[in-house]
RNA sequence: GCCGCAAUAGCUCAGUCGGUAGAGCAUUUCAUUCGUAACGAAAAGGUCGUGGGUUCGAGUCCCACUCGCGGCUCCA
């Protein structure tokens, strides 16, 4: 016998070699019915593998990710057999599970897979599913393993295997499919009953872009048909809520391929957004002691060559300016770092300046590869809300603090509250890949690792992240359909102040180095606007919205009415326009509640004899009359509560 | 940059087998002067992304380029 605990400390005794799914059906059948992965120790754990000594058991059902996790992966299988009864002779790379669904790389071995072919792969794998073939692990030695793959011609298998421990390698069976793998599997195909193929999509083997380029079948299953429908159905939403649509609809910005491809123009509107952020940021920094400078949009080729910039990135960037003087060469600014180590050689620097905090919405041009321009998230041009925070190596900690206070401070008011935090560490087995000491980076890891402790912040600590001259701190935040966009970053830097030899003289009477902190909590502009439309669905808070109330007058007689109230709440500082079109009310309230204006003021024969306006809340329906000054009034108490909470 | 897919009116899209361009919304004009999510009528709007090719004839087939979309790689 053996003793099994559960997750809320209770202990059972069973059989050696009891399966976690014999143990869920003695607990019930409706358990062992919704039952997908388990972990025995915290180790996953086929349903259906024996368990022999006394263990920890965590059953996974839908709702837990390892459960979702073991059915997409199994179901990535089940693509894989599908696809090999399909297409003959196609060659397998590898096929994990992912965050909504999975994939499978496939050699297409000379079969021209398009869209039109996913109805078949669908119904295939559904058909395959309803065999109820059981998914059988099995060891195998590393020799058995590269002769049976290398007799079905299975080269990317193969090089997997190669690389692989003898005796710890597994394969999974259903029908007549075997793949390499780890698992964990759900025990059947039985529970997949619901199965669509997203997409197509080129994946260089090993994510190595000189390798070949297999082609990659992403899919998701559901237990259910219902679930896959709903699915389907919330990506379609995601979609309205896209930055691209948004941002085209409410007439924010614009793309011109004249002017050229990854080169936003901001409309006024988009602009207004922009600069109301921008003050929003400015008033803060002040706070925090910070000085605004301003810097030219382009260099002199060798502040870049200085920066060790044209070095790294000089052949795939923007190339040089060409003046009428022989061999003068500028270069479109990629960063403002540059042209702030400069100001801070424009004088010689006493340690009593320090911190000194140099901020700048400064544009950057950087010549991101073609395929990866993605509307306002990634674009050519961009302004960063950039600042460089020169101090000295003890300061870093306390610098950190006060720049996550500013981050979390933005990320309340506009209620970003479901952020992911990355650190960014230097990998420890290749330390050549980096600049600056061994002293100095710890000290820098330490501060940053400190610094979240202290602020309770839950980062992700990634090793072999950091940048070549520093490790960071990243702040993540999904788009509309789930892709991780980096917006506020906090950098420590080593690099430049070597490079530019920037020093300061201390209590000591001595020259020091200092430490440079890039830090920008937007991120750039850009994508900062790009994912605030996309959380909000285009409904910003009050204090941003580009128009906050529309006047409505209920016919044109009353239009002079209108402008007046305008003229009023103009004065109040209100942003307010009037819809006089000539449409009767009701088509103006629905024009207007698409137009996402966070106010509608309805004006007609009873508000103009008492000086009132009749106010509508967008989404939300009528609040009946005031005066016009209270609705001014109410306004402005609503805007300030919103941004300080 | 790589793989795949697309590009038709301001927007969303239809256009069959290659035979000379269509809808809804938006716009303009007319009518209406209206009380909380779409009143009605009419008009105007297109070198079918650009350039080449095949053909008697190309929105439609082929090639190149540009822009865009989904990934990959990259992201100072």
């Amino acid at each position: 016998m053996i003793n099994i605990t559960f997750p809320d400390g209770s202990v059972k005794q069973f059989e050696a070699g009891i399966t976690p799914l014999a143990i869920a059906e003695s607990i019930s059948p409706r358990l062992a019915q919704d039952v997908l992965a388990a972990s025995v120790n915290d180790k996953e754990w086929d349903l259906s593998r024996p368990i022999n000594e006394d263990a920890s058991l965590k059953l996974f059902k839908w709702d837990d990710p390892e459960g979702k996790h073991a059915f997409w992966h199994s179901s990535a299988h089940l693509l894989a057999e599908a696809l090999q009864e399909l297409y003959p002779g196609v060659k397998f790379g590898i096929g994990p599970a992912i965050e909504n669904g999975f994939y499978y790389d496939i050699d297409p071995a000379g079969h021209n897979i398009t869209s039109a072919d996913f109805p078949a792969i669908e119904k295939k794998m559904l058909e395959l599913a309803r065999r109820k073939e059981a998914i059988v692990r099995a060891d195998i030695t590393k020799a058995d393993a590269l002769k049976m793959f290398g007799d079905r011609g299975e080269e990317y298998k193969c090089e997997l295997i190669s690389e692989l421990e003898d005796g710890t390698i597994t394969t999974y069976t259903q029908g007549a499919f075997t793949d390499l793998c780890r698992g964990p599997h759900i025990p059947t195909t039985a529970p997949i009953k619901a199965a669509k193929i997203m997409s197509l999509a080129g994946a260089y083997w090993r994510g190595d872009e000189k390798r070949n380029q297999l082609v990659r079948v992403y899919g998701i299953t559901f237990p259910k048909q219902k679930m896959l429908d709903e699915y389907l159905a919330l990506l379609e939403e995601a979609k309205k809520r896209d930055h691209r649509k948004l941002g085209k609809e409410m007439e924010l910005f614009a793309f011109s391929a004249n002017v050229g491809a990854g080169l936003p123009l901001w409309l006024p509107k988009g602009a207004a957004l922009r600069d109301r952020l921008e003050q929003f940021l400015r008033k803060i920094q002040k706070q925090y002691g910070y000085q605004q400078v301003i810097t030219p949009h382009i260099g002199n080729k060798n502040l870049y060559v200085t920066s060790g910039h044209y070095a790294k990135y000089g052949k795939d960037s923007f190339q040089p300016i060409h003046t009428p003087e022989e061999g003068e060469e500028y270069l479109l600014k990629p960063m403002n770092c540059p042209h702030h180590c400069e100001i801070f050689r424009a004088f010689p620097r006493s340690y009593r300046e320090l911190p000194l905090r140099l901020a700048e919405f400064g544009t950057v041009y950087r010549y991101e590869q073609s395929g990866e321009l993605h509307g306002l998230t990634r674009v050519r041009g961009f302004t960063q809300d950039d600042a460089h925070i020169f101090c000295a190596p003890d300061q870093i900690k306390d610098e950190f603090l006060k720049v996550m206070d500013i981050i979390f401070y933005i990320f309340k008011a506009l209620k970003f509250d479901n952020f992911e935090a990355q650190i960014s560490l230097r990998d420890p087995n290749n330390k050549e890949k980096y600049i600056g000491s061994d002293e100095n980076w710890h000290l820098a890891e330490q501060a940053i690792i400190e610094a979240c402790e202290e602020k309770g912040l839950k980062a992700r600590k990634e090793l072999g992240e950091a940048a070549f001259y520093g490790p960071k701190l990243d702040f993540m935040v999904k788009d509309a359909i789930g892709r991780r966009w980096q917006l506020g970053t906090i950098q420590v830097d080593y690099n430049l102040p070597e490079r530019f030899q920037l020093e300061y003289t201390g209590a000591d009477n001595q020259k020091h180095r200092p430490v440079m902190i890039h830090r920008a909590p937007f991120g750039s502009m850009e994508r900062f606007v790009a994912v605030l439309l996309e959380h909000t669905a285009g409904k910003f808070p009050l204090w941003l919205a580009p128009d906050q109330a529309v006047i409505l007058p209920i016919s044109e007689k009353f239009n002079d009415y209108a402008y007046e109230v305008a003229r009023q709440l103009s004065a109040a500082d209100v942003r307010v326009i009037v819809d006089d079109r000539n449409e009767k009310i009701g088509r103006k309230i629905r024009d207007n509640e698409m137009r996402r204006i966070p106010y509608m003021l309805i004006v007609g024969e009873k508000e103009a004899e008492n000086g009132e306006i009749s106010v509508r809340k967008q989404g939300e329906g009528d609040k009946g009359t005031m005066k016009i000054a209270t609705f001014a009034q109410n306004l402005a108490e609503e805007v300030n509560n919103s941004i300080n909470q």
